[in-house]
DNA sequence: GCCGTTTTCGGCCCGACTGTTTTCAGTCG
């Protein structure tokens, strides 16, 4: 038994509920699965030694998700989660995982035209069936095509040692480009994660337009996801996913402290912020009343600003580094 | 379903980009 199996059934429980529309608890299992992921410990271990009360301590897990662990340790499966699977066609909630598709949108193509899986989604692409279908147009078509392909070249993750020349070329690419001031890579790849989704890359620059062209045309760029006034995003060559974002100058430290995530760290940092009055966002820390921008420049600025001691992005997990980092 | 130094009820992070629509819902990170 191993803490990824767990992890997975609650991911997929997550998706089958936001399809159902349930409220709240897709959140409630996602961040569950999250936890579970970076815990060293393996889950039947914590339950040998201190029982269900020391899962519970975990957070993110309470009762409900706690019990269904216990079942899982014990059975080997999860009653709810496979009633959950039996009241969808088979490998349905797989068409989420295509880029573009969310809960919303498979519901309807489920509905109206009765799409159980990527098969019958590609035939019905095939044969235009799509349009008219309300969120549906041309370039959705298109889009989901796409989205398929890259599904079907396997979204998996890279390791931490294959992504970084990439990651060393890209800011090098980048960096030659006159426009660009500071330049850094965030996301998992700072965080020196084992495996890395995609890069985050982050930059200051004069004319933020102008880098944004200057990225999406790169030579090893296959194909262009988004391109805005401040963020885009591309696939390259190699299937490994980019995400660039341009700031101000005033904003880089807290920029570069919320794309180097993780995800969980940074919903515990902004609720430390909203207790002492604060907002924190990719921009800075401000004063919730008075919108007064506090801190931002630095890293060390915002971490300061709420209290705490610098956090190094290595630690950046929720698993108690913010705690540590609180000053006495 | 989880959680609490204002809460055991009633909140739940937040902003950018796209495509579709005629002002916004859905998706993503």
């Amino acid at each position: 038994m191993t803490n990824k199996e767990i992890s997975t059934i609650f991911y997929e429980m997550a998706d089958i509920l936001e399809i159902k529309e349930v409220k709240w608890k897709p959140q409630a299992y996602r961040k569950a699965a999250r936890a579970i992921e970076v815990i060293p410990e393996n889950l039947s271990d914590i339950y040998k030694k201190g029982g269900l009360k020391t899962l519970e301590e975990i957070p993110g897990i309470g009762e409900g998700i706690g019990k269904k662990i216990v079942e899982y340790i014990e059975t080997g499966k999860i009653k709810k989660h496979q009633e959950l699977l039996k009241s969808l066609p088979k490998g349905f909630q797989k068409l989420m995982e295509v880029q573009g598709l969310g809960p919303k949108k498979v519901k309807i193509l489920l509905k109206k035209k009765n799409i159980k899986n990527i098969g019958d989604l590609e035939k019905a692409l095939k044969q235009h069936k799509l349009i008219g279908l309300k969120g549906f147009a041309e370039k959705t078509e298109e889009n989901l095509e796409k989205g398929i392909q890259l599904f079907k070249s396997g979204k998996k993750r890279f390791d931490y040692s294959e992504v970084r020349p990439i990651a060393e070329s890209i800011a090098k690419q980048l960096k030659k480009f006159k426009e660009v001031r500071k330049i850094i890579v965030a996301g998992s790849f700072r965080r020196k994660e084992i495996t890395v989704g995609d890069l985050d890359v982050l930059m200051t620059a004069k004319n933020p337009i102008k880098v944004m062209d200057y990225f999406t045309k790169m030579p090893n760029v296959k194909r262009v996801l988004a391109k805005g006034k401040t963020r885009s995003a591309v696939i390259l060559d190699s299937n490994l996913q980019v995400d660039v974002r341009v700031v101000e100058d005033k904003c880089f430290g807290a920029a570069l402290q919320y794309f180097t995530g993780n995800k969980m760290h940074n919903i515990s940092l902004r609720k430390i912020a909203i207790k002492k009055g604060f907002k924190l966002n990719e921009y800075g820390v401000f004063d919730k009343k008075t919108n007064q921008f506090l801190a931002g420049k630095t890293e060390e600025d915002v971490y300061n600003a709420l209290g705490l001691k610098y956090i190094p992005p290595e630690e950046r997990t929720n698993s108690g580094e913010i705690e540590k980092a609180m000053k006495k």
